[in-house]
DNA sequence: TAGTGACT
DNA sequence: TTGA
């Protein structure tokens, strides 16, 4: 028996932008970026700083911080209002997530470093599991990992690359998944962009975190 | 630049 | 414990 990852509740758009969409995008996400520069994540209780930095776009982003996890409509250092969520993306939330409302945020996971990674875990601090995580991955090639609802279970990876689009709802939208690592120098796509000089890979993810009327 | 992948 |  062949258990895919690619389960129900799952979707992937391979290459969903060209570089024509990548290169506009990554314009305005850098112009986002500096009202909200990148900081860096640690865990609740240890305050053990994570390997990746992270921002987010949206009326509430998602943070963790020694205090715990939690959606906030600040930035947890300069304590301004997250930037709006660009029109692209909400284009592509539109297209892909079958959710009849509008995302509210929209986390920047940025593995700018070799050895950056995470854990698998649970994407469970939202209000709104009946809308999927729609996640778009931009620059190196890397290594996601999906299990399912359990930590303890079978898990399979695969690669995501530049420009792909990965869905994950119903049956799959509370399954455990992370990032075993980046192929760190794969793509040249984010060179470009000196916000992005480090190369490494982008990854945004778009949520609905309250309630859907 | 493999692929693996559960336990504390 | 989205880490080690």
């Amino acid at each position: 028996m062949n258990h895919n990852i690619l389960g129900e509740g799952t979707r992937y758009y391979p290459e969903y932008w060209g570089s024509e969409a990548q290169n506009a995008f990554l314009e305005t996400l850098q112009e986002g970026l500096q009202q909200a520069p990148f900081f860096v994540p640690r865990m609740p209780r240890t305050n053990q700083p994570w390997s990746i930095r992270m921002s987010n776009l949206g009326p509430l982003g998602w943070v963790s911080d020694k205090s715990g996890y939690r959606y906030q409509p600040t930035h947890p250092e300069t304590s301004a209002p997250w930037p709006q969520i660009p029109q692209m993306l909400i284009d592509l939330w539109r297209d892909v997530s079958g959710c009849p409302a509008d995302p509210e945020c929209c986390l920047v996971n940025y593995y700018d470093k070799p050895k950056a990674k995470m854990g698998l875990h649970q994407d469970r601090d939202e209000q709104a599991f009946e809308a999927p995580v729609v996640s778009l991955s931009l620059g190196d090639s890397a290594v996601f990992r999906m299990g399912g609802p359990k930590r303890r279970g079978p898990t399979q990876s695969m690669k995501l690359h530049n420009g792909d689009v990965f869905v994950f709802g119903g049956a799959a939208r509370l399954h455990y998944h992370g990032l075993d690592r980046i192929l760190y120098g794969s793509s040249q796509a984010l060179a470009a962009y000196p916000a992005f000089a480090e190369g490494g890979r982008l990854n945004l993810t778009l949520r609905r975190v309250s309630p859907i009327a």
